[in-house]
RNA sequence: GCCCCUGUGGCGGAACUGGUAGACGCGCUCGACUCAAAAUCGAGUUCCGCAAGGAGUGCUGGUUCGAUUCCGGCCAGGGGCACCA
């Protein structure tokens, strides 16, 4: 053989610094053709790079490159998502600035992602913590807070006194915080929020439009906001039980057909009525206290019984004054859902068949399932919550549950008490508004300023950036922008007089909340978007992630467009036209006879007739191969990109990614199927090197007819064109890589047959190679860019394959003049037959009724139909 | 508990709107080249069977000339939500 290997290690950074010297992988936004806007989800900058990052990027870039490829403007760009607690954790274990830490690791990381090869637009970067991206969040805040959309509320929240903050929900582990260990507590703290519940039924509909998205996230989402319809209703209460001043109790509930069957009301701890009673009964202070002591964390509720506590007030049933409801304060009533009250109806409730037998309060059914006697029809221990007949519920008696629930609707809201109605049909929904208060420091700093006079100040638009300081200390927990000496003390800028800076940064997920929008226009330093342009670049055409991020990024973010909509930065509903969520990258798991992990650097695969096993490098010992995890520190299955690179280069870890596993499920990292990806690099280098000797790269006339050979081979390169485009286009890439296999195997099947002959090809055939070659190299460029690079250089095109258009395909070659139909004898596959394409039904007939194999399947049964599928099947009934 | 998704060779997976199941790759077996190894090339590889042939897409019914694909029931694995009234 003639050629070389292929050598990546000297190859990659070759291209990757050709294509930075000449830029062209930097959009600019007066580019007058069509645009395409590839995001890939930007990294935390924890410090490294890990496989997962490879398989996201490697999944946008082929995408952009193609597009580029295609004549788009595409927009392909990446930053940071550079505040968060790491930073401070650093800052504390490390004694370096959070500020230090983020940017270096944001400077190795960058080092990283050029040496995968990614067609990066690096003008547009941007780090969420640089004052220039962080000032203009400030002023969408403000604008926000003038717009209504940001509110300042009291809410319930998870403290960790130790550290003196706030943790969410994630942070809380078996009720303790997950670094100081302490027991949670539940605080009723002052936190800015903002409304997206005001667009909850907004962004409910909207996901119907959302058709390039996965189903499943769209379902994630609807659950996610949780839409139910019911009817609230303002029970009366019995003034001779109730504390002065309360006369009513409103419910709201999605069953009000079941009204008849009510035996209890039930109010949660942090009710109005439940504190004006505990006020006069200290048992049920008591009580009460012991609720919230007890919180309301994911294992408690769990296990934590039903518990209620008669508070002695009695409501009245709104179709019967006589009839009188026992009032319960109950630890299962939420009261951030609904009104935080419910009526109980035990016969067609668990829960509530769970109370009234802990308590005694009986059970009437009201719907009787279809072939159940409504006179033997008794519930015991299961309620029963299937659809029915409506019994024992006076003037609802036989309706079904939907008319039920309608009747009771139409009478309660007509009946008015007061100058209102008791019944009102309502929504609820499960959405929260988004609390964004953090007590951290490493944050975007709230821009308000707390003044004694004139109470919530914005602070001044030509006084943003609020910058973080960077002289602070973190000896103590808590919040260190609290602590600082000076930096939040401020004057009032209404009355000038003494004022306190807000202290809360904002939650991260602000700061990814709205970075796409200004991707657009990162150098604008006086807005946060330019208005056309990001109306033009704007929506992403494909947005690439993780599955992860599926409810609270995505739904942040198209409640941010909307938000920023309404205050005018933006002229559009939905941020991402396209998603995409990807799998992760997962790995055997290997562990030492003591239980101890190894990683997968560590040890050698044995493969051999009886299986496979493995081995540690370093002494031999044998390991047991476990089950495929996600990769992870405490399991040590975990491979390094630089390792990987390193040893193998960037494409062939980048060809790996996208083999086999379709890119929206786990790809499971294997070594053998790595050096599969590095044997196939080397064969394309080889098959065009070879293409070149044989068929010259001198660019000769189009032959004006081809033979058999070489028609055969442009059909193939043709079809692998085709097939390949529609794959990249619809993410389907590990097929596209299988196609591209087939066709590359079809070409060097051709030069083998050529040096076997020894002969050169005659010229039809020579071009056919020529042009397959190309074909093949331009093919495999969105996936494997360096390689194409050096083949493009060998075939002799000139430039950078890079900035090359991608290939036209002649569509006249895709079409056959013959068609082969399989030949199905009673559904059974028993032969074929080639037929011309315009062959009619009765040809087609005669000729696989004559077929030897048909007579043989048929005996001597008659043929009584023959069905004919056109192009495809012939399928005859015997 | 509620909702959703997925089950195809030894393995990852392919199969357009019902129309040749197993493309492509990994692994394995045999062979060529080599003193040898690596690399490369060739042949084979769903199962049973020497073969003819038969069976086969988690199991089980159904619709259809024909089902991996559509419908019903079940089993297994994975995911989301979860005192949501």
């Amino acid at each position: 053989m003639s050629s070389e290997r292929y050598n990546a290690r000297e190859a990659e950074p070759r291209w990757q610094r050709q294509w930075d010297e000449k830029a062209i992988f930097a959009s600019k936004n007066d580019d007058p053709r069509p645009k395409y806007y590839v995001l890939e989800m930007f990294p935390y900058p924890s410090g490294r790079i890990h496989i997962g990052h490879v398989r996201n990027y490697t999944l946008g870039d082929v995408l952009a490159r193609y597009m580029r490829a295609k004549g788009f403007n595409v927009i392909h760009p990446m930053g940071w998502d550079a505040f968060g607690l790491p930073a401070e954790n650093a800052a504390i274990e490390r004694k370096v600035a959070p500020k230090q830490w983020t940017y270096d690791n944001i400077a190795a990381m960058k080092k990283q992602l050029r040496s995968i090869g990614l067609s990066l637009d690096w003008s547009r970067e941007f780090a969420t913590c640089d004052p220039s991206y962080y000032k203009h969040q400030q002023k969408l805040f403000l604008d926000f807070l003038a717009a209504g959309l940001a509110e300042r509320e009291q809410r319930k929240v998870n403290w960790d006194p130790v550290d003196m903050t706030v943790l969410a929900n994630e942070q809380v582990i078996d009720g303790r915080g997950w670094r100081s260990g302490a027991v949670v507590e539940q605080r009723e703290m002052n936190q800015w929020v903002f409304k997206i519940t005001r667009y909850a039924q907004e962004l409910l509909d909207a996901i119907d439009t959302l058709d390039r998205w996965p189903d499943k996230v769209r379902l994630m989402q609807r659950n996610w906001i949780g839409r139910s319809e019911g009817l609230l209703i303002r029970f009366a209460l019995d003034a001779a039980t109730t504390p002065a001043g309360e006369t009513e109790l409103k419910i709201f509930t999605t069953r009000p057909d079941t009204l008849f069957g009510a035996k209890f009301m039930a109010i949660s701890a942090d009710h109005p009525l439940a504190q004006a009673a505990a006020a006069k009964d200290p048992k049920l202070a008591e009580f009460i206290a012991e609720i919230k002591r007890i919180g309301t964390a994911q294992e408690v509720i769990d296990t934590a019984e039903k518990q209620g506590y008669d508070t002695g007030i009695r409501a009245i049933h709104p179709f019967d004054p006589g009839w009188k409801l026992p009032v319960y304060v109950a630890n299962f009533v939420l009261m951030e859902y609904g009104t935080g009250a419910i009526f109980g109806c035990p016969a067609h409730d668990q829960r509530d068949l769970d109370f009234v037998n802990k308590y005694g309060l009986g059970n009437t059914p009201v719907v009787c399932p279809e072939g159940q006697d409504p006179k033997s029809f008794v519930i015991t221990d299961t309620a029963y919550d299937g659809d029915g007949c409506m019994i024992n519920s006076r003037f609802l008696d036989g309706m079904t549950i939907d008319a039920a629930k309608e009747e009771v609707a139409r009478r309660l809201e007509s009946e008015l008490r007061g100058n209102a109605p008791v019944g009102e049909r309502q929504v609820n929904f499960r959405l929260r508004d988004w609390g964004i208060s953090r007590q951290r420091y490493w944050g975007c700093p709230i821009p308000v300023i707390h003044c004694e006079k004139c109470d919530v100040v914005p602070v001044p638009e030509k006084d943003l950036p609020v910058k973080l300081p960077e002289d602070v200390s973190f000896d103590r927990p808590g919040n260190a922008l609290d602590h600082h000496p000076t930096w939040k003390h401020v004057t009032c800028p209404q009355c000038g007089g003494k004022a306190v800076r807000e202290t809360d940064t904002m939650d991260t997920f602000v700061d990814s909340s709205w970075y796409f929008a200004r991707f657009t226009d990162p150098w604008n330093e006086q807005a946060p978007t330019t208005r056309p342009v990001a109306d033009r670049l704007m929506p992403v055409d494909q947005y690439i992630g993780g599955v992860e991020h599926a409810i609270l990024h995505l739904l942040y973010s198209r409640f941010f467009t909307r938000a920023m909509k309404a205050t005018g930065h933006i002229d559009m509903d939905e941020p991402f036209a396209g998603m995409f969520t990807q799998g992760m990258v997962v790995h055997e798991t290997y562990q030492k006879e003591d239980g101890t992990y190894v990683t997968p650097a560590e040890v050698k695969i044995e493969t051999g007739g009886n299986g496979r096993r493995a081995v540690t490098i370093a002494t031999g010992e044998e390991v047991t191969i476990g089950s495929i995890e996600k990769m992870s520190k405490s399991k040590k299955n975990t491979v390094d990109p630089d390792d990987i690179i390193a040893t193998y280069g960037a494409d062939v870890a980048r060809w790996f990614m996208l083999s086999d596993s379709p890119p929206d499920r786990d790809v499971i990292w294997s070594d053998e199927r790595v050096q599969g990806a590095a044997r196939f690099v080397q064969r394309l280098w080889r098959v065009v090197n070879e293409s070149v000797e044989i068929a010259g790269t001198t660019a000769t006339v189009r032959p004006a007819s081809f033979g058999a050979e070489a028609l055969a081979l442009r059909k193939a390169a043709h079809g692998a064109l085709d097939k390949v485009s529609t794959g990249i286009e619809r993410l389907h890439f590990n097929v596209c890589l299988a196609h591209i296999r087939e066709f590359t195997n079809a070409l060097a099947e051709t030069l083998a047959r050529m040096s076997d002959k020894g002969g050169q090809p005659p010229v039809d055939l020579a071009w056919a190679i020529r042009e397959a070659a190309t074909i093949l190299v331009q093919l495999i460029a969105p996936m494997m860019p360096h390689l194409a690079e050096e083949c493009w250089k060998v075939l002799g095109q000139g430039g950078l394959i890079s900035e090359a258009d991608w290939p036209q395909i002649e569509r006249d070659l895709l079409v056959e003049d013959n068609v082969t139909l399989v030949v199905q004898v009673n559904g059974k596959k028993r032969g074929e037959v080639t037929v011309p394409k315009a062959a009619q039904n009765a040809e087609i007939e005669a000729a696989v009724l004559a077929l030897d194999a048909v007579k043989a399947a048929l005996g001597d049964k008659p043929v009584r139909k023959v069905i004919i599928v056109p192009m495809r099947i012939v399928n005859v009934v015997g």
